[in-house]
DNA sequence: GTGCAACCGTTGTACCTGCAACCACTCTAG
DNA sequence: CTAGAGTGGTTGCAGGTACAACGGTTGCAC
């Protein structure tokens, strides 16, 4: 019954886990970050922006929807939207049901950008996140982590659209 | 033998895999942090800050390793030393072995913050990283993601200090 | 149909971060 | 001893994000 002082509670295995998702996450996202900014001359979230639009319907999704998504507040994606747009790899679109909403459209600029990123984005991936865990620990890893995100109560519900996956099994 | 189009591509596991990671990220910390926040009033990257000096030999640390523990540029920890600095949570020292270096030290006050801040901490952390996995899940993503960490060029090398946790095994 | 709360998206503002340039210091070669 | 390259840390600057406040729209209660 030893009472934890501050310093032994420090050595949590919780705090730990904590820190573990914090460095790994800033590792490997700046250097793959780094690499396909090299590569296709795009920052990671506008990549992020146009795979979820490719992958929507119509090449189309809600400014709110979007945002869950690429995990960004409201006002943080207008100002991201804004640049991709002045790139000219996406358009606004009026929302005819609804006058409050907007579309952020992919055009086919924004599609050719993607299809030509997505080969060093790839390779980059495999470098810094397959290779280092093999096949199997990959799926687990995607698997521990797709039940973190969807245990959030931030960002995209589990059932909406398919954000990253939805799910296998 | 079909050739992968952009779309197939699109829903590879590799990028489900990196997706997954950025969202599971971004949904834990930005609770985590608002919970910190509210409950300790100090950001995520402070306690992260403090949490690394307390756990060194006399609670001090380079610049430079400090920098790399926390995963920030040599002028964003600058920055941030100023910042916790101000509260007065941390204190700089000169290094008597290399004139043009500096130390980071926790101040007693720094430890006092980062012990009351520990417990509401422990309680977030809990609530969104052990539950959702249980205690054999969390295992198992901590020695994935410190894999992640060990195998990137980028950061602390797995041999220094003890970046959260010097391995186990 | 009128009022009111809730919602969607944008804008003003402040904060935080990285990159590049810089100064101070150390180390090595000659 | 001196010159020059390399390292540790800080500062100027630009870019990206969140929070709060706002205008426009919708939906519900009455």
């Amino acid at each position: 019954m030893v009472v934890p002082t501050a310093r032994s509670r420090c050595e949590d295995e919780r705090i730990t886990a904590f820190g573990m998702l914090l460095e790994a996450h800033a590792a490997v996202t700046s250097v793959v970050n780094r690499e396909l900014e090299a590569t296709a001359g795009m920052p990671i979230t506008w990549f992020e922006l146009l795979i979820r639009l490719s992958r929507s319907p119509e090449q189309r999704l809600r400014m709110s929807e979007l945002a869950g998504q690429v995990g960004l507040s409201h006002s943080g994606l207008t100002r991201l939207v804004d640049r991709v747009i002045e790139a000219g790899f996406v358009q606004r679109e009026a929302c005819p049901d609804d006058r409050r909403g907007a579309f952020a459209v992919l055009t086919p600029a924004g599609g050719a950008a993607l299809d030509s990123a997505l080969d060093g984005h790839l390779e980059s991936i495999d470098r810094h996140l397959v290779t280092p865990l093999g096949p199997e620990g990959l799926a687990r890893l995607t698997d521990l982590l797709r039940t973190l995100r969807d245990a959030s109560p931030t960002g995209a519900s589990p059932s909406s659209a398919c954000p990253t996956g939805p799910s296998p099994a």
